[in-house]
Order: C-alpha cells, then structure tokens, then sequence
DNA sequence: CGTTCCCTTGAGATCCGTCAATATTAGTGG
DNA sequence: CCACTAATATTGACGGATCTCAAGGGAACG
C-alpha cells in the first residue's frame, strides 16, 4: 500500500490543509488501506457483530440505521462520498449496521490502527476529533428534527441536509441532485411511514418548494425550504482544532 | 494543582483499571483542574458561543439541549455523575447549551488541553474515545426512541435509561431512584408535550409498571417495564480499546 | 397566606398511521 | 420491442395517537 493511495485519502474535506510532517506520514501509512467496492444493498457491517473495519467513503450513498425487535428500523444517517465512518466501538458488539444503498466505493482501514495512529500524530488527532464532532452534531440535529418538527419541516430538512453535504463533494448545487433514496428510506430516517412522507413530497411540490421524482431532487423554492425547516447547516461544518500546544 | 485531584477524576467508571505511565500521569497533570458548584437551573455554557471548558460530573443533574428558533427546546441528553462532556468542536460556535437541574458539582478542564493530552497518552486518548463513543451510542438509542417508540414506550424507555445510568454511581437500584425532572424536562427530550407525559405516566401507574410522583421513580414490574420499551443497555457499556499497537 | 411552579384532567381538533386498492416505474427475459 | 414481474409510488377512507386550549388543584416557598 504506498504512499499515493494514503494521499488520496487525504484528499477528503477534513483533512485539505493538514500540515503533516514526516512522524505524522510514517503514522499514517502504519495504517493499513484497501479500496473495495460494494454493489447496491450489500451490507456491509452488522449489529451484534465484532468489526475492526473503518470506511471512508469515495462515492455513492449508503446509510447507518439500527434493527429493532419488531423488524422496525431507524436510519442514524445517510453516508455519502467524503464520509468516514466506522471510528466506533472494538472489542464489543456494533450497535448499528452499515449497508449501501447504490454501488459504493470505499477505502477500508483498520480501526484499531486509525485509533493508535491517533496517539502519534497530532494532525491525525486532530482530524479524527473533527469527524467525530461532526457526526455527534448531525446527530443532535437529527433528534431536534424527529423531536421537535413537523413532518413536512423533517422532510424538507433531510433533503437541506443531504444536498448540503453534497454540495462540498460536487455533486449537488442550488438547483438539485440526484437522489437514489426511496420513500421507504426517507420514511426509516425521518420516523413517518413510507405512505405519508409520499403526502408530504406532494405537498412539497404543491407549495413550489421542492420536487423529487425519479430519483432527483429539485429545489423549486431554496429560501423558502430553509424558513419551512428552520434550517441553519453551521451544525455540517468540520471545526479545526488550533494551537494544541 | 495536586495529584489528588487528578485521582479523584480517575475514579470514574471509564477511567477505572487504566493502567498509567509515568507519562501519562505526566500528560494528566498537564491538564487544569478546577472543582466548581453550580447552583439549580444555572446556563453554564451557551448554543453560539464558544467555550473551551470540559466537564466531569461529580454529583447532580443536568441537561444538555438545543434551542430552536422558535423558542421551543430539544434535550440531547441529560447529564449524571461520572458523565463527561464538552468534549466538543473549539474554535467555532458551540451547537448545544448545557444547563444545571439540580445543584451540579463538577470538575472543570480545559478542553484544548484535555485533546493535546490525548496524543501524548494512550491509556487518555482511549478513555476519552471511549467516553466520545458511548455518548454517540446514547444519541443513537436516543433517535430510535423518538423516531420508532409510542409515546408510552418511549417515556418508559428513557426512564429506565437514566435508572441504569444512575445504578453505576450507586444512586439507582431496581427499585427506583430519585430524579429531578419535570415533566417539562421529560417532554423536551422526549418530543411530546409536558400534557402527554403526564398521561403517559398516570398510564404507566396503572399498568402497575412505574411510577413517578414527588421526584421519585419506583419500578413497580421492572420486567415489565423492559418489554414495554424494548429495552436492552448494551448501548451504555463502555467499551475498552485493547491491543492498540 | 399568597404566589409561583408544577401537576392533573377534559373536550375537541389535527396530524399521522393503518388498511386497501391502483398506478407507475424499473428490471428481466423473450 | 413486448410481456411479465417486482419494486416503488400514489391516492382515499378511516381510526387512533398526540396536540391544543382551557380550567382547576396541589405543593413549595417566601
């Protein structure tokens, strides 16, 4: 595994600008890098399952969700290109499951070795904290969403979200993107039925907000999708760690 | 700052069995110490702003949460002795506000400092992981209450949460434990309104599985009240990181 | 002994889920 | 290109869960 495909990695959103010096290069390339592919629908890791893996996601949609009892599930989050996941828990069970949603490429690492690299890089430290932090916030957001909005404001925040997300990979402006989620999904990460997250796309697109259709969200109306869902997207950005000392 | 203070932070449950260098010891007391008391309902940092303090709860209750436009409130989490938060993004605005309930007694650090520790400590940077992890666990269960539970689930489930969280500080058994809450509080984390949760626990009361009146939760059928919520702790564990190389 | 939280209860409205049926799309093989 | 199938999307009618509005009661605290 040389030192190019560890470049690349670097070339994500979160780690642009990090000043490494050569102990932090010899960390890094300590760990150890595969890309993989994965066809649509694979899973990928499973709850209840021991997994050593990490992911940074190259390109593709995938989600994180958790299994309940009943055979309900809730989606945590969409994972999308320039997302790391899998810096969680070893040696215990995984609390949630990963699976793709359309084709998805990855570079896998071995958490535990990301997590010493950590301890001997400051900029790796530095970097992984970042993620962390971001994910624990899209998280909290995700809750103020289920707790406290109406489920056309839900619904039309996920899509803010995701479109915003996007945006930093290139693959979403004002005017849209390409979406591969089903109504189903929407309906496993928003806590509403598939059959009323259809009612409100509906209404959605009556009001001139948004539209999504074969698998393309169009913003008809972004200001006015923002005031409907109190959306404020500070909660997405990466906060860098200055001055450690 | 003397190394009895210190020992004391390591009394934890997450700090418990760490085995320490003399350069751990070193990176620890490098760390700011600062035992502070709060009284009830004291904002002790604020959404919008930045902070740089960490916390270590001693005793008490608090709550962290986010404010919404519209002058509602959503609870993230509520706050028990051993918990430690603040490990959060610095140099940005804070996403969340954390407020006292009861008296809260707590160590305060320096949080920069705390994050430099990590990367010359490894027994630190695992705790402080593991610390990090169980939180984003608590956030997950969190979404799954609110997105996929009935209002009576759901309020079951977060009460037998805080019993179980309680139980490691010795404040909870099966029989019940001593809590703070309003039913405004409830509601907030909840995503129902204070109206609902009085409902909810009056049906609990004569479903004979709990109940809460003066500040008091008493399990009535523990067993119950397991079913009822589909509740399984897993998700509270801390998870140790061995072996890291 | 009054004030202020907090709790409690009821009636009606609304939001969202459930059930059922049909339409549309995407995929597959001929 | 068509026929067939499975997955996904769409719509309507109905019921239940939760919210809203309104009123009153109880406990803590000065």
């Amino acid at each position: 595994m040389g030192l190019n495909t560890n470049t690349s990695v670097l070339s994500g959103p979160f780690f642009r600008g990090l000043k490494l010096h050569s102990s932090d290069h010899e960390a890094l390339s300590s760990v150890r890098l595969a890309e993989r592919r994965y066809a649509p629908h694979t899973g990928i890791t499973h709850q209840g399952m021991t997994d050593e893996r990490a992911f940074i996601i190259q390109s593709g949609w995938g989600c994180v969700y958790k299994d309940l009892p009943d055979g309900e599930r809730q989606v945590l989050d969409f994972v999308l290109a320039g997302d790391v996941i899998g810096i969680h828990p070893m040696g215990g069970e995984a609390q949630h499951a990963f699976v793709s949603i359309t084709e998805l490429h990855v570079i896998e690492a071995n958490a535990r070795a990301v997590v010493a690299a950590m301890t001997r890089s400051q900029p790796m430290a530095q970097a992984l904290l970042s993620i962390a932090w971001r994910q624990n916030n899209i998280m909290a957001e995700h809750l103020v969403n289920l707790g406290r909005r109406s489920a056309l404001a839900r619904t039309a925040h996920l899509l803010l979200e995701l479109g915003e997300r996007l945006k930093v990979a290139g693959q979403a402006d004002n005017q849209g993107y390409d979406c591969p989620l089903t109504q189903y999904d929407l309906a496993d990460a928003l806590g509403l039925t598939a059959i009323h997250i259809n009612r409100m796309l509906r209404e959605l697109r009556e009001y001139g907000l948004l539209s999504l259709r074969r698998n393309r969200v169009e913003f008809l109306d972004y200001a006015g999708l923002v005031e409907l869902a109190q959306f404020d997207g500070k909660y997405l950005e990466y906060w860098e760690l200055k001055d450690l000392g």
